[in-house]
DNA sequence: ATTCAGTCCTTGGAGAGCTG
DNA sequence: CAGCTCTCCAAGGACTGAAT
């Protein structure tokens, strides 16, 4: 879900315990964005931001210090500051850094940044193939110069920039020499954790992963002791499990929200993964 | 609504072969 | 040679219709 933003609306927000984006649904919200040739030396924090920050290096070098760890970035990095994170940058003192940066936040940006495996242990990210990152910038700044549907372009940019990183993972994926099976298969963990709800394939998430089916089941075999199919549907009754706490959901209504049209194939599968019915499983957990 | 049986479809795994 | 695709086949999961 879009919503528009503006600073008074995120100002009216921080009177309230929620975070802005969560008092307005939004999945992401546009905070601010920018470039700067940093002069020799010039540095910024310690300090601690309520949002997510991304910096793109284009050019130069800089340090980026964060839980604990200094990291020395050069032109095609990119490096994030995570919420309530004390973090810490300086341009090079003799190849000072050009970089641009995004601020944003919202309920699906944790997940966006998971998937290019930017965390907060892993906050910077190295880009060695071409692409539209720039070209995302620039598009937020001529969004900025728009009179109308201005708040509503910017947060269009922040999804196209995330969707240029989730580009560029995918591209470093095909292209990484370290452990690509383990990043094949966290990838295809990802898919089905996100998509668990819905009727999904195995050949639907080869081809999501770009590998072939048989391939995919071998390798994910080799790195989690268990193929694709028992992955999903653990991971399927885990949540059936949670859901079933909920006494207002009938056991129909679980089956299809954990991606079983038919109660009778969830029953089943339930019951022989966790050794009894899930209207028995209730009853135990005493929740009738 | 539930159960059962028959059928169809999907999956996992092995092995051969291709490619850079 | 490693990484990958393709093909094949057995096993079992999913679906459907009939019976209760």
């Amino acid at each position: 879900m879009i919503r528009i933003c503006d600073w008074r609306r995120r100002h009216m927000a921080e009177k309230f315990e929620l975070p802005y984006y969560q008092q307005v649904n939004a999945d992401l919200v546009y905070y601010y964005s920018g470039s700067e040739r940093c002069a020799p030396g010039h540095s910024y924090g310690p300090a601690v931001r309520h949002y997510y920050l991304i910096h793109y290096v284009r050019s130069g070098h800089g340090i980026f210090r964060a839980s604990g760890k200094e990291h020395t970035l050069r032109a095609g990095q990119i490096f994030l500051i995570t919420p309530g994170e004390v973090t810490y940058y300086q341009a090079d003192l003799d190849d000072p850094w050009h970089y641009s940066w995004v601020a944003f936040d919202g309920m699906e940006a944790a997940s966006c940044l998971r998937q290019v495996d930017l965390t907060t242990d892993s906050p910077v990210m190295t880009l060695t193939r071409h692409v539209n990152i720039l070209s995302s910038f620039d598009m937020l700044e001529d969004a900025k110069k728009l009179s109308g549907g201005r708040d509503l372009r910017l947060t269009g940019g922040v999804y196209i920039f995330l969707s240029c990183l989730l580009e560029a993972a995918a591209g470093e994926l095909a292209h990484s020499e370290s452990k690509p099976r383990e990043l094949y298969v966290k990838a295809a963990i990802e898919f089905m954790e996100k998509n668990f709800s819905r009727r999904m394939s195995i050949e639907e998430l080869a081809s999501y992963i770009g590998l072939n089916r048989s391939y995919l089941c071998a390798i994910f075999k080799e790195v989690t002791q268990q193929s694709p199919q028992q992955y999903l549907i653990r991971y399927r009754m885990e949540r059936a499990c949670e859901l079933l706490e909920n006494v207002s959901l009938s056991v129909g209504d679980i089956s299809r929200s954990v991606g079983y049209d038919d109660p009778l194939v969830f029953s089943k599968m339930f019951t022989k993964l966790k050794g009894l019915s899930p209207r028995d499983y209730r009853k135990q957990a005493g929740r009738t």
